[in-house]
RNA sequence: GCGCCAGUAGCUCAGGUGGAUAGAGCAACUGCCUUCUAAGCAGUAGGUCAGGGGUUCGAGUCCCUUCUGGCGUACCA
């Protein structure tokens, strides 16, 4: 579980310590608390491999000039044994670090021994996480949308596992309340007039329009006949849902496996009702004196707890609202469950909600105080072809689903493509995104993927296998080699970021960054005709590329081919 | 009205919690394949970081304000 960049980041804190500590001694430097500085990675490598700030901020209380005190400091550093082989002072008094073999050296040697387990760390200590993700309704096909949340939800998983954190991944079935009665109504409309013609019944005015329903009403038909048309309306919606909706849950189960996404559990909401859990957590409420009634029906008292308005529990025709049942779900998750943190993944259109939800969930009453709720709201899908809007909408019927997009760009593409930064709009020019050439990014990474695979093959066809053991760093002198080996040193730490921020799409960017410098190694540097021994460090390093473009795919739920 | 998210090159976007001369990709232009995959590489050009104030050694990044766009503000979920 090696962090080679936190590991050199904080040897030169402790470098810089030492140096503190031995001129105070000398008398060069005031004795007093140590400068916290920050060590960074320079932009420009001319400033050095890591770039330490501590003379600045320690200017004030040691009452000198940062560039005398970075003089002291240097003047007293010993490298000897560290990660680095020189260091130099810059600017307004940086002191700049420049790293040596060794930790070259270590890089290659851990990925080599870490294998898939590569990127890996123990930053989350085994806690206990739920993302809860997708949640679709079950009343019809995926969209755009739930492509996004999809992957946003499935590779911030990922991220959370590699990161050290007890990972759970979750989808919650509606499949209760309004939406699906609305389901009942417009199935029995369109199977009404699937036997009696078009314009034999009306159609429920907010009605799902789409196709889907009218396959589900053709499927009970030929599977039934017309044996629900002499039934009372309450029995037969009844019964249609009974048969659409696992019949739609089973259809979203396939397109998420061939999406990629499994879940450790699809949690069905009319479970919470059936066992009297949304009943029970109502009542707690109630009895805390949460709770008011007004015009028949029962209120939250929501701007208690800080939110900007109060919520209905119970309507006035004695159902629950999805405000109530969504309590009793987060109840039963940190209570029932023991999650110590839950993520749930929601479309911008939730975010109100989101913000009064959080509020509401800092009810003493619940028990809540040391549990977290996180709400990781992505922004919403702009779908275009050309300079044409494409409107989606489940009630008109005409939105693009998820099945349909995988075959027309591909599972890669869909997965890459969407692992975008979750707060910012996200353009999709499907006219753009049909094409599969060089213009998308997947390409150019499983390109580089590929390409090594057939190198390394091809050279072991001629007799240059990759050698065992660790080798000579120092044979891997060029810029682009130093270049490729930090990068590949920095997995860990992107993986540590893009949980902590709950950023799954920095892996994209890190990955075509490390293919970028790939393909100016292998450009630049050739492997055929190379002395042996900086051959075999060659290969070692390819393998390694190899090897972290495959973890990062892998997270990111992309394939890595081995050839193209 | 109030709240949340955004505004960076012609287009799509980065910018590591305040650091050194703001970066990629696409599009445009110029080079590089008898030599490991040219789905690649090297280079040129492109900027009032939406506007205006402020905080400090130092601001795309933090604070205030104005403008623009998206979303929310249901006894829907």
């Amino acid at each position: 579980m090696a962090n080679l960049i936190e590991d050199a980041k904080r040897s030169i804190d402790g470098l810089l310590k030492n140096a503190y500590d031995r001129a105070v001694k000398a008398g060069q430097l005031p004795e007093g608390e140590f400068p916290q500085g920050k060590v960074e990675i320079p932009k420009d490598t001319t400033n050095g491999d890591y770039a330490a700030n501590h003379a600045m901020a320690g200017a004030k209380a040691l009452k000198m000039p940062p560039r005398k005190i970075a003089e002291v400091l240097v003047s007293n550093l010993n490298l000897s044994d560290s990660f680095f082989g020189g260091v130099e002072i810059a600017g307004p008094g940086f002191v700049n670090f420049r790293l040596a073999d060794k930790w070259y050296g270590d890089v290659l040697d851990a990925i080599r021994t870490e294998k898939a387990d590569y990127g890996r760390s123990d930053e989350g200590k085994g806690e206990k996480v739920m993302v809860e993700f997708v949640s679709a309704n079950p009343t019809g096909p995926m969209t755009i949308g739930n492509a996004r949340g999809g992957v946003l939800g499935d590779a911030l998983s990922s991220v959370l596992d590699r990161a050290g954190y007890s990972v759970w991944r979750e989808f919650y079935v509606n499949d209760a309340g309004n939406q699906v009665e609305l389901f009942g109504k417009s199935i029995e409309a369109r199977y009404i007039q699937l036997i009696k013609g078009e314009d034999s019944v009306e159609f429920p005015e907010n009605g799902y329009h789409g196709d889907d329903i009218k396959e589900l009403a053709k499927l009970i038909f030929e599977r039934y006949g017309d044996k629900y048309l002499d039934m009372d309306s309450e029995t037969r919606c009844k019964e249609f849902v009974e048969f659409g909706l696992p019949h739609n849950i089973e259809l979203m189960r396939e397109h998420l496996e061939r999406y990629r996404i499994r879940f450790d559990r699809w949690f069905l909401e009319s479970d919470l009702h059936k066992s009297g859990y949304v009943e029970e957590t109502v009542k707690l409420l109630e009895k805390a004196g949460c709770t008011y009634e007004k015009d028949g029906a029962l209120w939250l008292r929501n701007t208690d707890f800080g939110a900007d308005k109060d919520e209905v529990l119970r309507r006035s025709n004695g159902f629950h609202t999805y405000y109530a049942v969504d309590i009793a779900y987060h109840r039963n998750k940190f209570i029932e469950r023991g999650f110590d943190r839950v993520i749930d993944v929601w479309g911008a259109d939730h975010h109100g909600h989101a913000t009064r939800f959080a509020a509401s969930m800092t009810a003493p009453v619940l028990g809540l105080q040391d549990k977290k709720l996180d709400f990781l709201i992505m922004q919403m899908v702009r779908l275009v072809r050309g300079n044409e809007v494409v409107k989606v909408s489940k009630r008109t019927g005409k939105a693009l689903t998820l099945n349909d997009l995988m075959d027309e760009i591909g599972v890669d593409a869909c997965r890459f493509f969407f692992n975008a930064k979750p707060d910012t709009h996200l353009e999709f020019d499907l006219d753009l995104a049909i094409r599969q050439d060089s213009e998308n990014p997947v390409y150019y990474v499983q390109y580089a993927h590929a390409r090594i695979c057939t190198l390394i093959s091809a050279m072991a066809e001629e007799g240059h296998s990759i050698p065992e053991g660790r080798i000579d760093a120092a044979l891997l002198n060029t810029e682009q080699e130093r270049e490729l080996i930090k990068q590949l040193a920095q997995f860990t730490d992107e993986i540590r970021l893009a949980a902590r921020d709950y950023d799954p799409s920095r892996i994209n960017r890190y990955v075509i960054e490390l293919a970028a410098r790939f393909h100016r190694f292998y450009n630049s540097c050739r492997i055929k005709d190379a002395e042996p021994e900086l051959l075999g460090a060659r290969l070692v390093l390819c393998e390694c590329t190899r090897r972290v473009i495959e973890n990062s795919l892998d997270i990111v739920g992309v394939t890595a081919p081995e050839k193209m």
